[in-house]
DNA sequence: TGAATTAACGCAACTCCTTTGCTTTAACTG
DNA sequence: CAGTTAAAGCAAAGGAGTTGCGTTAATTCA
């Protein structure tokens, strides 16, 4: 016998502000403290908030970290044109690696995977990145290019770098991130050759 | 001004003795109680320990399960063998992707990447992954057959699979995982085809 | 083999994170 | 503008995590 309660959502004034508030106090403590000394009642009390509304409203520290970590990963900005299909992932993904493998880049993704089981956090950052690079085949279709196949784009080009990033493999080649595009387009040879 | 200090660690009776208690007591108390309310001093009490015992130990809770998660993880068995090059790593990926996106399995994966920023225990699961592709590449060769390209294995077939488990995608379709062998070994076209 | 050394565990006290029941505030509804 | 009820504040209780010190036993070396 189970009772479908709704409840409704209050997204306005107070709750937005503490939300705000959190997220800044988080941020400011970051930098300040490093993730090792970083607590909830600090964030709290730099907030100007009780500790339990913290733990109600997100759950505890790791998903706190992650919704923070997923707002940061989100891109601030188009990814740069450029004047082929090619030449623009080549360069969104340059730029993706560099980002990714650095060290706040690694720290962004290790508490985004960290928040919780539930994949509210991870789906953010991979909708993220099938945006962009949405944005970077509409354009090229714009000027008659074949559109990317983001699936393949997915699987073949940001899967390895990801998984590198993740497993805390090397990602200092350069040359290894073109060839995976360049594998894209290109193609790749049978084995044995 | 920095003195370099020699530490022994010691592996002999009582250390081991209570690693295998404490490693059995989580595996115990995971299936009984589930991870949510796991906790240091309930293992500790199970496995006849003090709490202290576990946290100098291990440093907490994620570390212990990244170091339990890492065990499981290890392939009990050498890759099943297959006529062709081509078949044994498909069976191979097969298996693979059956039980990394079981239930089970992303709770491993999801433990040994919590465990510590550290890539002791995610290394650990690289090489387990890159032994077993050599173990079925070295068979191949003794037939003649040529050595698989691990680095390419890797990046776009573990890669893409890894990709979508850690970040809670759908694996369900065993046609795809046998798409990424099959780009593997008959190449794949350049774009716009 | 046996004594010396010291890494690792047990114990206990302490800190403070985390949870929870209740009250108060203020966002939404009509 | 009044009524309803999410969501925050408050405070107390529970329990996880930390640390200093004594004890045990693994390792080394004579």
């Amino acid at each position: 016998m189970s009772e479908t309660v709704i409840r409704q959502v209050r997204t306005g004034g107070r709750s937005a502000r503490i939300q705000a508030a959190v997220h800044e106090a988080t941020e400011a403590l970051i930098s300040e403290l490093g993730r090792a000394a970083l607590t909830v009642p600090a964030i709290a009390a730099r907030a100007g908030v009780t500790p339990s509304t913290i733990y109600r409203r997100w759950g505890g520290l790791p998903a706190l970290l992650a919704d923070v970590a997923a707002r940061h990963l989100r891109p601030v900005a188009e990814p740069a044109d450029a004047p082929t299909l090619r030449e623009a992932l080549q360069a969104w993904v340059e730029q993706y690696a560099d980002e990714m493998s650095s060290g706040p880049g690694r720290a962004l993704i290790h508490d985004v995977l960290n928040g919780s089981a539930e994949p509210e956090f991870t789906g953010r950052c991979c909708s993220y990145t099938i945006d962009q690079l949405r944005v970077i085949s509409d354009r090229a279709m714009a000027r008659g290019e074949p559109p990317l196949p983001l699936e393949e784009v997915v699987d073949h080009v940001v899967a390895p770098i990801m998984y590198r990033i993740i497993f805390g493999l090397d990602l200092t080649d350069p040359a290894w991130c073109r060839g995976l595009v360049d594998r894209l387009f290109d193609g790749s040879p049978p084995l044995e050759g």
